[in-house]
RNA sequence: CGGGGUGUAGCGUAGCCCGGUUAUCGCGCCGCGUUUGGGACGCGGAGGUCGCAGGUUCGAAUCCUGCCACCCCGACCA
């Protein structure tokens, strides 16, 4: 781990600047660890949303809405989930204000509008779809239902960072039920490896599936099914989650089906999300001193031209230059912002993209009009190349493909450097504390995993599927199938 | 909620220990002019409840008390 890395770490609200800022809320509010999303920063997670409904609709799944209250006898139906959860809600307990006769013109709390019932703010929705759920189901003709619905929950935690752990967040939380435990187990596994899928492929972050440890599991979860991704400071982020959740729920709802051979049984389900944490991921993973770096297929847009004129009329001949080839680009489906501000200067532009993020950058001035040229700057590698105009369509198209590759492979590489093999627990002390990824075996026992933590600061991450390997665990000895993934865990 | 630290203009800060003119500097902002191929320059200008409240004092950004917020470390977590 360099130097370098650990200062990056330290400034990475440097780049989260440019995304989002942290919510100015009246003084001595309490209310605190809320983030604004600016445009910038929205228009990417506008990005993310699209990409996954379209591959949730792809995969049978449709949306829809429940509300943001849940009464509090029914979100202390399910016993495990409540009590994972009780710690940090956000409750209404009024609804109405009054003029304060002590404060001119301040207003407190009508204490004659208590509400009968206390409404939690939804830090999941498990609890009302699935008290919807039971009135949608009663036989095997009802099922499956595959719903996701795209939200925002609160959670009160102690200690708040932007992006990663915000008090409310964005997400999109999906809420399947099944007739067979099978059938709910494949969905669970399906949405991790679609996961997988999305934040490599689209996101350029390369990330370890498998499984949570008992303690690391979602509260009232039978088996939780994980994404986990490294950051450049050597600490792991939980990219996604998707959780069997058994028959829980159903029971806990009293959620019944009439079955195929006329006998009734309890609905198996699933939940699973991913939030605005991704975005957090995102800059963690590819910023680098100059900047956010964003991966092609989520850049609010692809190419920045910055014309470099002195004059309209330089300005008018740039854009007749360019105007056919950018029109080429953009049926190409290829984004491009031309930026013909006249208050700012190229070079202080050259540096705002860069700090945005911007994936290819074009300039065009008047010696490139006589030599026939462009300039294109590509935000990955931080290189600048001459090319013939006629040449631009064609490297531009190849470019955005070979960034989005780079970005993926860069942080792979990353990955395997920082990705240590041991079996000595001396050794593993050591690495975990340097960062990265340790694999380790282990002997499945609650007391060995919370001896590593309270040592070591280290969870365990994600217990890989594959990868089946004799050992002994490296603090009791005793049998071990497999090596799991360490490492310390924002 | 426990331990440590910080709070001065939109942002970053000096001053605080050792109280004393009109609160320092840089960036940014506004105006005019010259500029524009990697954050332009000159001149002029605007912008401050010194986190909040109280106390000590002739006098408080500075000392004392309480409160609030933020950051880091624990506990908790997508």
């Amino acid at each position: 781990m360099s130097k370098k890395l650990t200062k990056r770490s330290e400034d990475y609200s440097k780049w989260y600047n440019e995304l989002v800022v942290k919510a100015d809320l009246a003084e001595n509010s309490s209310v605190r660890g809320c983030m604004v999303i600016k445009p910038y920063g929205y228009a990417i997670w506008e990005k993310i949303q699209k990409e996954l409904d379209s591959k949730f609709k792809e995969t049978g799944h449709y949306n829809a809405y429940f509300p943001l209250f849940v009464p509090k006898s029914l979100f202390e139906a399910e016993e495990k989930n409540a009590k994972g959860f009780a710690k940090e809600c956000a409750i209404v307990t009024h609804y109405r204000l009054k003029n304060d006769e002590d404060n001119p013109g301040k207003l407190k709390v009508d204490e004659n509008s208590k509400l009968e019932e206390e409404l939690i703010v939804r830090p999941t929705s498990e609890a009302i779809i699935w008290r919807t759920y039971k009135n949608w189901i009663q036989s095997y003709r009802d099922l499956p239902i595959l719903m996701n619905q795209w939200a925002n929950v609160v959670r009160w935690e102690m200690r708040t960072r932007l992006f990663l752990r915000t008090a409310e967040f964005l997400w999109q939380e999906g809420h399947t039920a099944h007739s067979t435990k099978d059938e709910a187990i494949s969905e669970a596994r399906l949405i991790n490896d679609l996961y997988a899928n999305f934040v490599t492929n689209f996101m350029a972050i390369p990330v370890i599936q498998g499984t949570k440890s008992e303690s690391e599991r979602f509260a009232g979860a039978e088996e939780t099914y994980c994404i986990e991704a490294l950051m450049q400071d050597g600490k792991a982020l939980q990219a996604g989650t998707s959780h069997f959740l058994g028959q829980n729920f159903a029971k806990a709802f009293d959620v019944k089906f009439a079955t195929k051979d006329g006998g009734l049984d309890h609905v198996w389900a699933t939940s699973w999300g991913v939030s605005t944490r991704l975005m957090g991921a995102l800059i963690m993973t590819h910023g680098d001193d100059n900047g956010l770096v964003l991966p092609p297929k989520l850049a609010p847009f692809q190419v920045v031209v910055v014309p470099i004129f002195k004059s309209d009329k330089d300005l008018s001949k740039i854009k007749s230059y360019l105007n056919d080839k950018i029109e080429v680009l953009k049926s190409m489906n290829i984004s491009v912002k031309f930026d013909d501000r006249n208050t700012h200067s190229p070079g202080f532009k050259f540096n705002e993209y860069d700090l945005k993020g911007v994936p290819i950058r074009i300039a065009v001035g008047s010696r490139d009009i006589e030599n026939k040229t462009i300039e294109i700057f590509r935000r990955d590698t931080s290189t600048k190349n001459i090319v013939s105009i006629e040449k631009l369509v064609e490297e531009i198209d190849s470019l955005i493909v070979d960034i989005q590759k780079n970005l993926h492979e860069k942080a792979l590489k990353f990955r395997k450097e920082n990705t240590f093999v041991t079996d000595d627990y001396e050794e593993f002390k050591k690495m975990i504390s340097s960062g990265g990824f340790v694999l380790a075996h282990w002997d499945g026992s609650l007391d060995t995993e919370e001896k590593i933590k309270k040592e070591t600061k280290a969870t365990i991450r994600c217990i890989p599927e594959e990868n089946s390997e004799e050992g002994k665990c490296i603090v009791s000895g005793k049998k071990s199938t497999k090596r799991v993934v360490f490492a310390k865990a924002y």
